[in-house]
DNA sequence: ACGTCATGAAAATCCCCATGAAAGTGGACT
DNA sequence: AGTCCACTTTCATGGGGATTTTCATGACGT
């Protein structure tokens, strides 16, 4: 039951964003040595990112990624939608006619209510509460 | 976000002893056919639940597998801990200290609560009440 | 001696990460 | 203004490592 690095990864990387919403580009570089995150890795993610909407992009001089909307419409159910395909624990929830058992299986109702559990609390954290956050424990950590 | 095979089938297994807890012994092979697993692959998972206390193993003509405890006392959680190791989304959770970032970590305090959104759905759930289910779908669907 | 579990290694598959080339963008220089 | 160059994202390909699955062999109990 684990969480991707590409949903970490993600994730940090879009916080680092919403920290800085408004003050224009960020580049691929400074988010990686910031968040800690390999830099070869995080420009597939950005480009992901972008692709789906979530970031919008600029090449050349100057050039970086910034959040797309305001990091308060942003949740955390988005981002793990986006980055991870479908957040289904087990396939037989989404492709409930390739399981033989779909029909008479006790625990495909509790993986499902798994699923309800982790997008409820996912949904209820948007970027701005993350970056909030994030600001306040830096700030007591110094 | 996903749940690793072992579980799933781990799971699966265990529903299946619990289902006919009381009859004597199971056998790997049985196990298998009735629930759609790779039985070689199943021979392994059934031994380490053996080892863990779960399950009761009998070699020889006529052994099997039975479960060690009255089904009501098994809940998927311990199901899920057992088999899939630590439970904890991220590795941070687990080794706080191997992050750097760990002291000033917005994220952390989010998947820390997801995680404990999934241990409160499994705790109560326990292999009675899945077999008791699946009895109960089994019969509506003849 | 038979039928079962137990154990370990091997094959297949998927995720993470690295690398290199291609394409777009802005600035400087002529 | 037009051309060239530095910078950054984008795209495609491949390898290392972990996980899932299979297979073969050995050990055990009846």
């Amino acid at each position: 039951m684990k969480i991707p690095m590409k949903v970490d990864y993600g994730v940090r990387a879009l916080v680092e964003l919403a920290m800085r919403y408004g003050e224009g580009q960020l580049q691929t570089s400074e988010i990686a040595s910031k968040q800690g995150i390999p830099e070869s890795y995080l420009v597939q993610l950005m480009t992901t990112l972008n692709r789906c909407g979530l970031v919008q992009s600029r090449r050349g001089p100057q050039g970086g990624h910034k959040l797309a909307m305001d990091p308060s419409t942003i949740d955390l159910h988005m981002i793990m939608t986006t980055l991870d395909g479908n957040i289904s624990p087990l396939d037989c929830l989404t492709y409930t006619t390739d399981c033989i058992f779909a029909d008479c299986c006790a625990q495909q109702e509790i993986w499902k209510s798994v699923e309800e559990a982790i997008e409820n609390v996912l949904a209820n954290i948007t970027l701005e509460h993350l970056a909030q956050r994030q600001r306040y424990l830096s700030a007591q950590n110094v």
